[in-house]
DNA sequence: ATAGTATTTAGACATTTGTCTAAATATCTA
DNA sequence: TAGATATTTAGACAAATGTCTAAATACTAT
């Protein structure tokens, strides 16, 4: 949980989840939505992907990420957690 | 909402909140809790305070804490907009 | 008033973070 | 095999963060 506290405190990589949303993009075309190097958007998805948060699949020369649901699950576990304010 | 994931982005606010969730505290109560020195909880409150996770109510010498829900419920649309991903 | 308790503010310091450029790796195509 | 494209890795650096101790502020009670 950690993790994807630390990969959401940013609002690039939140933005990106947010792109992701709605499609599938490889990593030059997250890139090119920002004004940000390239190298710096790697860094941004190698800490959504160890948060796992997003996946990444190579397809020839390309890198396709897509948004993981299954820990965004986790967290609207723990934001309702919270939200259930024990009397 | 910025502020919100930032406080969220460390172990002890998190903690700290979901005490909260329980009952009220005041600030020596919750620095009883964590071996951290009550400056440095005292910052942590801060930060929530600032995000508007908290709400401090001063009470005689003691300012007693507890959980804001309204903005929790911000930052539980904004999961469960990430978590609707569009086809 | 003086002393004691609760909390915050101020300032210092090491660690973490986000960014960059340059170079490396991997793949495609002519 | 070369050259072009896509992406990451490596290394540097300024800014932000979490922690501490010491001091300041605010309230209580003797």
């Amino acid at each position: 949980m950690n993790d994807v506290f630390k990969a959401l405190n940013d609002e690039t990589r939140r933005e990106i989840l947010l792109m992701l949303r709605k499609k599938d993009m490889t990593a030059g075309e997250i890139a090119d939505c920002f004004h940000i190097s390239k190298p710096s958007i790697s860094h941004h998805l190698e800490i959504l992907r160890r948060a796992d948060l997003v996946s990444g699949e190579k397809q020839g020369q390309y890198i396709i990420y897509s948004v993981n649901t299954t820990i965004i699950d986790d967290l609207l576990q723990w934001v309702l957690t919270l939200k259930n304010k024990k009397k």
